[in-house]
DNA sequence: CTGAATCCGCTCGGATACTG
DNA sequence: CAGTATCCGAGCGGATTCAG
């Protein structure tokens, strides 16, 4: 571990709130609660990785079962639905023929964002990690 | 949704790689796999929450059970193993009567404190969300 | 092309009881 | 106190087939 990390850790280290743990579960309370709302929603083996993907432009059903190459298309419509009921994401329906649909971020999905950043940093460097090992 | 959350979406829009949708794919394989790989690590219902209450410090485990009202023994205990197996939390037992065994997060554990971060607001700005609606 | 329908195994996660 | 053992249901998620 780099000595960059190690000071950084040692920042992290400084915010803790240094108090009997039965005090700080009663003072954390409230922030736990709000993890616990969060990853309601992007619970799921795929959710974060298709609001990744669409934070970077609009996607046609197709395209995202090429851009996510495991996915089932029953998980792809099931997962796209629940994004769509929590507003985060947007379906348009082109009445061409063949039928065309369109996926995007909604505004609201856009607020995830910075959550999307330190995932794939984080998961870039863990990956690096595992390697070295 | 206020003038200034307007704008950071506006702002984080301008980041979008703005390529036909397979270019995108292609160029976005890797950042797709770190967060799978992430997500695959902070999986479950539990596991954000556990980690986020040993960034304030130490605890037993009767403490973390008080900490995580609805939790089961079981899966309280399965994911402190997991996530001991993953390098992010320590365990330690004082050989005293009766036992005390205590958790705390690993080095490694605190790298992910700028995700429980964002996890935190999101979650609070969220909850706001939908108290509204 | 965009899914919906069906079937099925597996794991997640809860409830309860019990042990050193 | 710090778990383990056992049982069980619900839902996740894959595979395949079919439909508009």
């Amino acid at each position: 571990m780099d000595k960059a990390l190690k000071d950084k850790i040692e920042e992290f280290k400084s915010y803790r709130l240094d108090k009997p743990p039965l005090e700080i579960i009663e003072h954390y309370k409230k922030e736990l609660q709000a993890i616990q709302d969060a990853m309601e929603i992007i619970q799921g083996r795929w959710k974060m990785s298709i609001i990744a993907l669409l934070c970077n432009g609009e996607f046609r059903y197709s395209e995202l079962e090429k851009g996510l190459p495991k996915i089932s298309p029953r998980m792809l419509s099931k997962e796209l639905k629940d994004l769509e009921i929590n507003g985060l994401v947007e379906r348009k329906v082109y009445d061409s023929i063949p039928v065309k649909v369109s996926y995007k971020l909604a505004d609201y999905g856009y607020t995830l964002v910075p959550l999307i950043i330190e995932l794939t940093n984080w998961g870039l460097e863990h990956r690096k990690m595992i390697m070295k090992r």
